[in-house]
DNA sequence: TATGTCAGAGCTGTATACAAATGTTATAAG
DNA sequence: CTTATAACATTTGTATACAGCTCTGACATA
């Protein structure tokens, strides 16, 4: 039961691709969602340029359908194309963060009221395998598997949504402000997230078990609200953000 | 006060390139409206396939470019390339309309609550020169016409969305489902469509110049409610989709 | 030392030749 | 007449050469 729901999160090495002959879309999601991955994850952090030739020699493939997934992220704001430079990793800024995070909050409630979907055995299933791997995250203390249990987690909320609209801006969304999130990992409290990551999937768990939609997407927008209050707290005390790169990270011009 | 919100429709003939060198985004984003539009407009209606070869030398670039902005439509549900055939004009099932126009609905409120943004006279007098041009359609009965209405009270409203992202998912929908009310246009009673355009027009302009962005988007909400009653009775009485083409097409394989 | 200029490296943007995929149509067998 | 098949025309997908843009750094000059 771990293929449905989890990212397979690749980082240093390209994902092989399937013994069938990958389709052309295929092979576009396939590239796409592992980049959208590493900047989700701080792999590529904010300000990281990325070259179409480095990425075309390691997914092997030619510069074209690199531009393809370049200019995808790049309509997604995900990434900022500058003719004679590169992509560069976009950043968020505080306004921007601010919107997102309301509109995401206002968004979640929408699932329950515009496109109910019928809660499986499969949901539940896949949520009581992330709030094990929460549990064990008290000691393994990586970022990167805190970020990949975001994901994943996402993963299982945005199959709860009906609307295909709906869902694919929900979608956006999370992987436009994502990133923010875990830039801020290195300033707090390590138990205290993942006690707060606990309760959340604990919680959200408990009312997919009593097939109680609404209550999974009140839980969910009660600790965005949270999430948006923990950032908007720090940035009142410290002033500017500090971010802590948590990779080496291959080809990036500047720190 | 004409240029800062009229979409400068742009049907058989190619807009000319400024005198002074276009950058590529400029020219990615000048081509991309057009193309936007032509789809928004029926000049290419649903299923019309559209050759990537055919674009590049109607505006004189390689197919490169062209590839792009097909793309990018592709991403936003306006066209489906398929391999060995072209590009495909989406058509929109019930199912998905009514899924898009509940979340219109739901984020036209958004706009008073999340960003307000203040009401200009530039706006007025936008919405003032609507107000007369929608008069003036009760003996012009141009489909083309008034799908450019259409769009340009769509650009006045989006220009009072202080978000970001909720400017750009408003836009996006929009341009998503704006051609399935076009395309009913020729079973319904003229009059009772340009008299209800007026009707929501003035309502907007009055609202604004009480400077009343909720009503403003109440009067917006309301009207989209009844554009998709509208539609939805008429299919419950006829069953299907009559889908009258309003231009002959160039290039269309099939009818 | 400070500054303006210019050449060069490296990147994206564009055009184009070719590969792969698709739908059509002619053709032959039943 | 119907149907299966194969050749073909047309289209998109990919790779690549080249043009244009951006930044850097050396170097001349004040």
């Amino acid at each position: 039961m771990k293929g449905q729901f989890s990212s397979e999160a690749v980082m240093t090495k390209v994902p092989d691709a399937p013994a069938r002959r990958e389709s052309a879309n295929e092979r576009h999601l396939r590239i796409y969602r592992t980049i959208r991955e590493r900047i989700s994850l701080l792999y590529y952090p904010p300000h990281t340029v990325i070259g179409e030739t480095e990425l075309a020699s390691e997914f092997e493939v030619s510069r074209t359908p690199i531009r393809r997934v370049l200019q995808r992220l790049n309509f997604e704001g995900l990434v900022e194309i500058r003719n004679g430079v590169g992509s560069v990793v976009t950043d968020i800024d505080i306004k921007t963060m601010k919107e997102v995070y309301d509109l995401r909050m206002y968004l979640t409630e929408l699932i329950s009221e515009l496109s109910p979907v019928e809660i499986t055995d499969q949901h539940i299933e896949a949520m009581e395998e992330l709030l094990s791997r929460t549990k064990s995250m008290y000691d393994a203390r990586s970022s990167v598997g805190y970020g990949r249990l975001c994901n994943d987690l996402h993963e299982v909320l945005i199959s709860l949504i009906g609307s295909v609209p709906l869902r694919e801006i929900t979608d956006n969304l999370y992987y436009r402000s994502a990133r923010i999130w875990i830039t801020f990992l290195p300033n707090l409290e390590w138990n205290e997230i993942i006690s707060e990551q606990e309760l959340e999937t604990s919680e959200m768990l408990a009312a997919m078990k009593r097939d109680d939609l609404r209550g999974v997407v009140q839980v969910r927008r009660f600790y965005l609200h949270c999430t948006l209050t923990k950032i908007s707290d720090y940035l009142k005390g410290v002033g500017s953000i500090k971010v802590a790169p948590l990779h080496p990270v291959p080809g990036q011009s500047s720190g």
